[in-house]
DNA sequence: CCTAATACCAAACAACCGTTTGTTTTTCTT
DNA sequence: AAGAAAAACAAACGGTTGTTTGGTATTAGG
């Protein structure tokens, strides 16, 4: 029996990309529900009926853009908390990666920060799993720290909270993203108080 | 010439009231988008078009929401931070009570955290006003530390940013508010690392 | 008691939504 | 060159959206 070559290799110059790249930078700006198919097909020259060739629904299309979010920002904080050795400076080292994708480099890792999984319900389950997936990073980078062990969960929750609350104020032109990222966790790792009694 | 007593006084069973604590509970949970006008008619057993004899559009209603949101979480911690003197103290009650009215107490804060301002462009200035007018309050508790003037900034970015992503993850029955707001707090005021070299 | 403002109802409006259907064009393989 | 799959178009579908309009009880003031 002869090996059945069933699938046919995908066109060159297909614009699946080109329509997940435009859905994410819409949807990072305005937002999920503010973004019509209408708007993403005119803005990849496409009709909106065209979309559903390459994507089942606008939610499945979101979880894709989210995927890709997740991918995206995963690499590159693993690729520079590998460049160090010792915890502090390998959670710095992910801070930064991490803030820098989220402030200019990555309109999908906006999208995973700014779209809530609650405000999508037919797909939330999904998008919270690959949230946490991502998370995770961030868990055994502090587990490293070893901290006392209730303390790991709240400096994560606060460490995060703190830098992705930066996509709210941050304008190109002020401080960079990188500064951001390190006086965020600067915070955490020195005392308020300076004249404690 | 006598003096004119132009209006009449509004009549007693106003509904407005009972309009914006449903709308507020439904935004909340939802998310402004997600809410139409007729599932708030419905909730208040009212149609669709008497919403707006008492509000001009949708999202003046959701700024009502918002103004009404800023007014009771700011009392709330005003009255909260006013029962110490130490600065140190005042903040920790303010983060406790900040926190408790976000996650449990008022679906009008939790409205002021959730909704994004740039969900609602008609109307975004007028939001981060209200917001900004809040966030003066810790602005100004944090100032009272006497904290080096850089470190300022970004510990109130962080701690409100920590505090609020908890609204993201929060459930009933685990920690009360009241405790994480002071874990949050803590992971600031206390060092990250325990055997620094 | 009368009048006028209040606070709603009932019904529709135009616009937009995500999606489907049938058809056509484009591209690759043989 | 021919056939088939891929990738788009063109047009509509049913439903929902925020909102408007015109009418109608209800209520309070003079």
């Amino acid at each position: 029996m002869a090996v059945t070559t069933s699938e046919r290799a995908p066109r060159q110059d297909n614009r699946r990309q080109h329509l997940l790249d435009a859905a994410a930078g819409l949807i990072c700006r305005r937002g999920y529900h503010a973004t019509s198919m209408r708007d993403i097909g005119r803005a990849t020259d496409m009709l909106p009926g065209s979309i559903y060739y390459h994507f089942a629904s606008k939610d499945e299309l979101l979880v894709a853009i989210y995927a890709e979010g997740v991918r995206r920002i995963a690499e590159r904080v693993d690729k520079a908390a590998a460049r160090a050795t010792d915890p502090m400076k390998r959670l710095e080292a992910a801070c930064v990666a991490h803030l820098e994708m989220l402030l200019t480099d990555s309109d999908y890792a906006q999208v995973v920060v700014r779209v809530l999984p609650e405000d999508v319900p037919a797909v939330s389950v999904r998008l919270t799993a690959l949230r946490d997936d991502y998370e995770e990073r961030f868990r055994r980078l502090i587990a490293a720290l070893k901290l006392p062990k209730a303390r790991q969960r709240y400096a994560r929750l606060t460490l995060l909270g703190g830098l992705n609350s930066a996509q709210a104020w941050y304008r190109p032109g002020g401080d960079p993203p990188a500064r951001i990222a390190r006086r965020v966790l600067e915070c955490l790792r020195e005392p308020l108080e300076v004249e404690s009694q």
